[in-house]
DNA sequence: CGTCTTTTTGAATACTGTCAATTTAAGTGG
DNA sequence: CCACTTAAATTGACAGTATTCAAAAAGACG
């Protein structure tokens, strides 16, 4: 595992500002073989035939408002989704009020694999800006399994690298100081930006200080000293949410040294 | 999602000692249909003739001494395994020799599922007492997915669990003190030895302050202190590896209660 | 333009980590 | 079987880091 990997999360970098539709359901249908996205998301790895099979599936698709929820936890479980376009929060409650997030999302990325356990959604998914996701239905999804083994072989990717995924943040969590967990979430952040088209070295963060802070297991005063330690050190310059990452291998080192 | 599920963990309180054998492999073949624990394990929930379709795969066994690897981090994924007897710990490399551990596991509870999304581990798996296994060769175990759509589901469900217990590992390594991560940890731990039938309240603990610090994120005499601080408190009496639980309840609502 | 939210920064506190010493247990070899 | 060596666990004192509480500044929104 490269030191690179192991924050996840999520943040996207509108050129244009989308057209704003509040519409909860919208009616359009979806193609993979034609999405823009489809080396990122699900038809990732899957050859033309295989790609239309799941083209046959129709897939819906949703507009999510920014604040709003695509589910809750405790819904019963239907559709898995895939971000079409912004970003996403996923969080588990905690007695209080209070929440803890557990991953942020953006285009190209499922949702929602975690409600296959038991049949209900264990997190709640919040849109942190105006956003769209493909809607998958798993009872549909399921028969084009049966069709095709490689969409099968597919879905336990997917569903492994939410695993690993995982492991490496609770490797952030379980052993890294304020610092080290902050360049992290920036480094997979910039790869993730990459892995979009867009600049690995500037971007606008959707989430904020306190979401990054829940997600990275600090306070939000936490985060916001860090940030402007690291503005210091001229890793870094950052007005707000604007990131600006002046020596990326530098900020790798932070990661890599002093993992007390 | 309850609090007692937050943590997740392992041991294992051997009613008689098992009959000691260093063989890597062993020969023998396993059958799901007549296995004591096809209840928490793979064939769970499914009937009798899904049952025998795995059967067909025939599964092999293996025997791992204790403090020896079943796998290790990068290599090539062939197999899928089951814990049959026995307790392991499964750990990610740290730059400096360092290891997080992500995770204990028990009998009847699966493990190397983070291999499939890169085709080889992404962590290590040590035995932390002699052990036994269930090997199950991946390649078939997607024939037998391909005959039997309620197979598919059952993986997915496996797979989809174990984002769900990393999620509440998130959750305690990111909001959590010292005190509610022990609680939360033992709490677990009890819950899961109920399971297997034995004691929920006494069990003897496999890994060490180390191994349990690692898991927790805290330093090893974080770990010990915490204890101590249990048996002060009368929640718990601790000697060593013996733990017995004085007050379930109590020992509940330290992880409810004061979650800063 | 005023209100509410988010972010930044400071000062004091609390918690966990670090270092070190001691005790106990476990394993090794005479 | 016992002396010896090694590893694991406990406990204390101190240091360091992150949290808490508080206040001010900067945006966002109507």
């Amino acid at each position: 595992m490269t030191l690179a990997t192991v924050a996840t999360n999520v943040l996207t970098f509108v050129p244009a500002a989308a057209a704003r539709t509040r519409m909860p359901v919208a009616p359009l249908k979806t193609s993979c073989s034609t999405c823009h996205l489809r080396d990122l998301c699900l038809p990732c790895g899957l050859n033309g035939s295989e790609r239309e099979s799941l083209d046959r599936l129709m897939f819906g698709r949703r507009k999510v408002a920014a604040g709003q929820a695509l589910y809750r936890a405790g819904d019963k479980f239907r559709f898995i989704y895939a971000v079409r376009s912004g970003t996403f929060k996923s969080s588990l409650a905690l007695p209080g009020d209070r929440e803890q997030v557990s991953g942020f999302h953006m285009a190209g990325e499922l949702m929602g694999l975690d409600a296959i356990a038991n049949g209900a959604h264990a997190s709640t998914a919040i849109a942190l800006e105006d956003t769209e996701v493909c809607t998958i239905q798993y009872s549909h999804l399921n028969e084009a399994i049966a069709e095709s083994g490689n969409i099968q072989l597919a879905m336990a990717q997917l569903m492994s690298r939410e695993i690993v995924r995982e492991h490496s943040l609770m490797m952030l969590l379980g052993s890294m100081n304020a610092e080290e967990r902050l360049a992290a979430f920036l480094l997979n952040l910039s790869q993730r930006m990459k892995a979009r088209g867009y600049s690995a070295t500037e971007f606008h963060l959707r989430m904020s200080r306190a979401e990054i802070g829940s997600y990275l297991g600090m306070k939000l005063e936490t985060v916001s000293r860090t940030f402007s330690a690291f503005q210091q050190q001229e890793l870094l310059e950052v007005d707000k949410k604007h990131v600006r990452i002046l020596d990326l291998e530098r900020l790798g080192r932070v990661v890599a040294t002093r993992m007390h």
